[in-house]
DNA sequence: CGACTTTGACCCGCGC
DNA sequence: GCGCGGGTCAAAGTCG
């Protein structure tokens, strides 16, 4: 198992996350602040290094997405009424931030190409495309629509080349690593 | 001047 | 078949 690549929430954020993959695979984590439920094809690895948080909070439900390339698509909706965004069943990881800003600075460089309000919620969904020339890798931003105070972010896709925050990490000593609390894929892959 | 953002138009699938 | 909704495109504008 390879580790996803997280971003890098501010210390005091509030992050759920979710990855996607496959609906019997939901599992929720958290590590220190951080909570994430992950759909993600093998997921199981990572499980037994993360603490495992039961998945009654979520209910998880198959449907097809309306849209101009609609795919398979998982819909998740929590218990206490929080109705996730529509997962793909694919390589992609949606989470949750609790923070002011919509765009956090996730090691790698980001160009916006479209911006939209949806039905479902009353903030527009922003998005934006890797700018690294052949990365096809996608993320969503958009606010909760039931919490504002929330961002949920959801990429699409595996970069094919290393986050440049990435390289400057391998670059630093073995000691500055310990100081880190989010654990990253050396290679930015989180294919399994 | 290149990279990025903005934003309206367009495309496409789905539901009725 | 048509309208709706979500995702993408691309031209124009902005910024460093």
């Amino acid at each position: 198992m390879e580790y996803p690549e997280i971003p890098n929430p501010k210390p005091n954020q509030h992050c759920t996350y979710f990855y996607g993959n496959t609906t019997d695979d939901i599992i929720a984590s958290e590590f220190e602040s951080l909570h994430y439920l992950m759909l993600d094809e093998g997921f199981e690895d990572a499980s037994s290094s993360q603490s495992r948080v039961s998945s009654e909070n979520f209910t998880v439900s198959s449907s097809k997405a309306s849209g101009a390339t609609s795919r398979n698509n998982t819909s998740i909706k929590c218990k206490n009424g929080m109705n996730k965004d529509k997962l793909e069943v694919g390589h992609r990881v949606a989470f949750r931030t609790k923070s002011e800003v919509e765009v956090m600075d996730d090691g790698f460089k980001w160009r916006k190409y479209g911006k939209k309000s949806v039905k479902s919620s009353p903030n527009p969904r922003n998005y934006y495309k890797c700018s690294s020339g052949g990365c096809n890798v996608k993320k969503r931003v958009e606010r909760d629509s039931e919490d504002s105070s929330y961002v949920i972010t959801t990429y699409e896709g595996v970069h094919n080349h290393e986050s440049p925050c990435m390289t400057y990490y391998n670059q630093m000593p073995p000691m500055v690593h310990n100081a880190c609390t989010l654990k990253t894929s050396p290679n930015s892959s989180y294919s399994s």
